[in-house]
DNA sequence: TTGAAATGACTGACTGGTTGGTCATAATAA
DNA sequence: TTATTATGACCAACCAGTCAGTCATTTCAA
């Protein structure tokens, strides 16, 4: 799979004709599947969408207690970025300057994620002794605590540093 | 700066040239000053090392209370953070690939980081209630909220379809 | 059944353009 | 004049994308 390649050595780093190779085809071939090298990328990223399973998450979320729910919440993010390691790196490399297409991506993610997120939190924290809580604000703050630590952790290299099981981090962030 | 061309286009996409020409000299003169590219890339992330700064961070926590020092180290990485936006984009779409150098100056950063800062913790939670509570992961997640809290904000653009005050973010997050 | 013709998936040599790095030459300073 | 510093034309390597041609398979006429 191409995002094999390109987590490991980077989208611009990687010849088509690798790609094509790693895929038993010839650079030719590629073309007539493919516009374009970008036009893969898009692709990729498109069939890999983690919109599906991030809004799996928030429906979750409607059934459980606050507890419970966060709880879960965790757990399911960080499984789902350990099964999307290669997609994670890759989107975090190339979504901030290639491709204004994949950013529109990270609108169509991001944004309705975190309103989602934010709203159930604000219904649900009501009832909680909470004094000044920002909703909008927490749930980048709970999102971004999985991905830095997951960054850390297993891309970065930290977990041969700095090893902790597995278990200990999710439960430790929820 | 070669950062701020970096920062828009990317490292690979930015021309040995436009990064002389930027600097008001011919791309020959720049083969003066540096071995290489590389070389550059190196060296602009060496000069602006984040080290010092989050030294002097942790050890501001040494004079503190702990609800004040989580508090001010939460606004200390913010501006930090702010300061150096071409820098973290860069260091993150450049490090998990293009440098086995750069790469070492994580570890370099990264591990004693959290090192103080978990140690730190640990020193101050005993005479708090919790009860499960690992500072080694705890250090992760806080500065991970800090970071990508920063990035969704400050990078994707999120802080255009989602705005949000600035002194809200530092205030709900410590 | 058989052999010729048509098809189209596939190939890889090739092209045009780009860029990292060099070096002979020029400008400038001492 | 001599030494130092700067220049930009040039080179070689690389690569995205093209296209003329190959060949296994299918179609179909005899």
């Amino acid at each position: 799979m191409a995002l094999k390649l390109w987590a490991e050595r980077g989208f611009d780093q990687t010849p088509v004709e690798a790609i094509a190779r790693e895929a038993g085809i010839a650079k030719g071939t590629f073309y007539l599947y493919f516009e374009s090298k970008d036009a893969l990328l898009i692709e990729v990223l498109r069939r890999n969408s983690l919109v599906p399973n991030v809004l799996a998450l928030i429906r979750a979320l409607e059934t459980e207690g606050l507890e419970d729910a966060v709880h879960g919440f965790v757990r399911g993010a960080w499984r789902h970025l350990s099964e999307h390691r290669e997609l994670v790196l890759v989107a975090l490399r190339e979504m901030p300057t290639n491709l204004e297409k994949a950013r529109g991506a990270v609108e169509r993610v991001l944004v309705p994620t975190n309103a989602a997120l934010a709203s159930h939190l604000a219904s649900r924290i009501e009832a909680r002794p909470a004094g000044q809580f920002s909703p909008a604000i927490a749930v980048r703050a709970l999102i971004g605590m999985i991905v830095l630590v997951f960054l850390t952790q297993e891309v970065l290299g930290a977990g041969r540093s700095m090893p902790v099981a597995e278990d200990e981090i999710t439960s430790t962030i929820a």
